[in-house]
DNA sequence: CGGCTTCTTGATCCTCTTCAAGGGTGGTGG
DNA sequence: CCACCACCCTTGAAGAGGATCAAGAAGCCG
């Protein structure tokens, strides 16, 4: 029945220029976590040496998806966590009226698929929304691993305690802030990751369309552009179409941090 | 920071009445899951029999808390995961203006802390709306149980992703959903929860005042008034105070059906 | 170039919030 | 035992913020 909505939302609300629904292909090469450059951030983060060496012995395969292909949908098997290499993802699900729900957006060195392990089934689906390589990560290798290796089983608890607390806060984001703070908050989030990966924390590109943004903060496109355009008027941002620069960073976290301590 | 902005709100926000603030005095008796009438519901649901035995090893500590009191507070360290025995517990935090966010409400065989186990420390705070015993079930042990024995792990990354798909549903519904759509579907999640626990899913006593809901909801406790109300008036309801009866299942499971598939 | 998508901006409408008042209830102390 | 207070809930009226509807501009690609 999911699946019924699905489909029917493919052929009613997604335009058939995006090539949505196009599954990627799979897999090329294997690839070493101890010689990632992402290590610090990914999976491996916090790991010995003697334990990064039998995640490295799991060689994970690679995988590109081009810009509009999807890694996985709502309700395939779950069988593997992905860490992006690079590129963005967006994981979305969609309401039975046939509008997307935008649960997520993920970049280089976040795991992705952990809604799946409950149910053995991926509850959203994940979209890439320019080209994208993921590691894919078999979820049985890991649990396997885990059973040998005590640090490992906190390594993915910890992560997953951390998908929770990320959803946590953006429960409280939809439930107490309106529209600007939303987008002040996802944009000083946006600007932390960033930020963590080496890149500047006042200038980037946002890969998701003021749609998807609406959508993830729980408010319509025209109300993001709208607040983008009053930030821009009050000296915050720089914005030109997807290109944003923060102006004025201090006061932007000003107007979130008076919210959330 | 985050304990002084705690104080902060004790004395401003919090009625002195309410003893709020008292931690609950530590406890008692031991438990073991094997004799427990929650056991397909809580921690052991889908567990053998041979692991039974070691949880049942571990020996819970049972403790109690009275209405008002909490059993921990954002920031504590992350020590014990917390299985509701019976009551019922209602999880939170404090935005920096001093109003309460609500996290969640947890009754018997729900697990309550994962929050904590990312960082070490408790996201939020949790408190009892009602008399409520629970038991301590400790991290450390637990985590080094799941080392040994092959289906704990899983048992463990299973409760945590459930809990992601918990906030996930939340998310949906706060950032998609009107005022009396959120009202039914929170009614039809108790109803549901209720009858997985052998209670009447039509009828049932909210521990939970109109605020707490609506900063659950994401709307003033004005506007949940009104929806009760007005389901009361559509013929959906019978709202007496705190104590429900849904006279009108099929069409408030409509109401939401419509939404989310 | 034309068609398409995305974004911006204006005008209007509607939902929910805010403000305000009143009733009911439980607990406490005189 | 009753009076009072604090709290919770309901309901009305007014107001604000965001949704919706609509039009047009800018960029992209075949």
């Amino acid at each position: 029945m999911s699946t019924a909505a699905l489909e029917a939302r493919s052929i009613q609300f997604i335009p058939a220029a995006a090539s949505a629904g196009v599954r990627a292909p799979v897999a090329q090469m294997k690839t070493q976590c101890s010689t990632c450059h992402l290590r610090e951030l990914c999976l491996p983060c916090g790991m010995n040496d003697v334990d990064l060496t039998r995640l490295d012995n799991l060689g994970f395969t690679r995988r590109k998806i081009k810009a509009g292909e999807t890694l996985y949908r709502e309700g395939d098997k779950f069988t593997h966590l992905y860490a992006v290499r690079f590129g963005t993802l967006k994981s979305s699900l969609i309401l039975s009226d046939g509008r997307e729900q935008v649960s997520g957006f993920h970049i280089a060195g976040e795991l992705v698929g952990l809604d799946g392990v409950a149910q053995g089934r991926h509850a959203s689906a994940t979209m890439a929304l320019e080209d994208t390589e993921v590691c894919a990560i078999s979820y049985t290798a890991l649990a396997d691993l885990a059973i040998s290796t005590a640090g490992m089983q906190h390594i993915v608890s910890r992560m997953m305690s951390r998908e929770i607390l990320r959803e946590h806060s953006l429960m409280m984001l939809l439930g107490s802030m309106n529209a600007e703070e939303r987008l002040a908050a996802f944009l000083l989030n946006l600007s932390q990751r960033y930020a963590a990966r080496g890149y500047s924390d006042r200038e980037f590109h946002l890969r998701m369309s003021r749609a998807e943004i609406g959508s993830y903060l729980g408010m319509k496109l025209e109300t993001v552009s709208r607040a983008f355009s009053a930030f821009q008027q009050q000296g915050l941002l720089e914005v030109d179409k997807r290109h944003i620069r923060i102006t004025d960073l201090e006061e932007l976290k000003h107007r979130f941090d008076v919210r959330v301590h």
